[in-house]
DNA sequence: GCCTAATAATATGTATACTTATTAAATTAC
DNA sequence: GTAATTTAATAAGTATACATATTATTAGGC
């Protein structure tokens, strides 16, 4: 009681440990395919829209662009992936999935439905159309900073 | 629409971008104090139970012990934290923190705690409690599947 | 049209986060 | 009471995640 801060009520570690569970699921579901969730998501993405350049993904999928290169670098090795320069503006790089890139995402559609599921099944499935809304609440309502953040954001000299 | 898997929908994905932003905003908001989520968690934790060996802390604050042992080294050098043998079990080390560090984590409650409701400023008060209630319901009934994760997989040989 | 601005990608460095392996010490099994 | 097991901590390796800097290229200001 005499705690200095109570973690369990706070929202940033309830979510840190969501994001914990979350991750660790859906590498367990996904354990066949040797991906994370990071890589699927990029995949994924791109069988939507093929030819995407790499900041105009990283903004679609909410990375970080210097993040993504080293994750794209991952998927270009393991073949699922291909950079392309882009002969308009030849500081673009455009991605495409491969073949086998392509099949290996729409094989992993229903493990990561799965785990999805797999994730909010402590709640009911009102809770867990509560959560989602909720958090989409949360996220969209932070949508300008994070778009902005280093514009907003004062440098410390 | 024809997207192959909606990650605007998911939970995983939503939890994911909910913990980029927290991390972002307690970043911002303790920026004077030069720690992280983490290493506040620590120290916070180590207030109340001083003398906390690392991998009974790290069940606590539900952080892999490799990880932890990294942190940890980081508050030691920052001399906000100090290691100390258990005389006896010589396998542990104890944690306490030191005067200076005990000093810097009461200080920033109070901007830890602006960072907590800056998180969740999108929703409204009841919003927020129904978000932390879900978020505790969905954590601690993963809580089994946590605590034993590498009991419960079966190995892949 | 040229010089400056902005932009895409990469590189660098720090900090999680987790797996597996290793080492030292304690516990248990017998 | 010694051997096998378990445990605490560390080390090594991979994968995010982000800030900052650099490079190449394009766009804008004039």
């Amino acid at each position: 009681m005499q705690k200095s801060f109570d973690f369990n009520a706070a929202p940033g570690h309830l979510i840190r440990r969501a994001q914990q569970l979350a991750v660790a699921i859906f590498m367990s579901e996904t354990a066949d395919f040797d991906i994370t969730p990071v890589q699927f998501a990029i995949l994924n993405a791109l069988l939507d829209v093929p030819g995407e350049d790499q900041v105009t993904l990283s903004a679609k999928v909410a990375f970080d662009p210097a993040t993504l290169g080293s994750v794209i670098g991952r998927l270009e090795a393991k073949g699922w992936l291909k950079r392309q320069a882009d002969h308009t503006d030849k500081r673009r790089k455009l991605l495409w999935t491969t073949d086998e890139g392509e099949r290996v995402a729409r094989d992993m559609v229903h493990a990561v439905n799965t785990a999805q599921q797999r994730i909010v099944s402590p709640l009911t499935a009102e809770e867990s159309a509560q959560l989602t809304a909720l958090l989409q609440k949360l996220i969209s309502g932070h949508s300008q900073p994070l778009i902005n953040k280093r514009a907003g954001e004062p440098k410390r000299v």
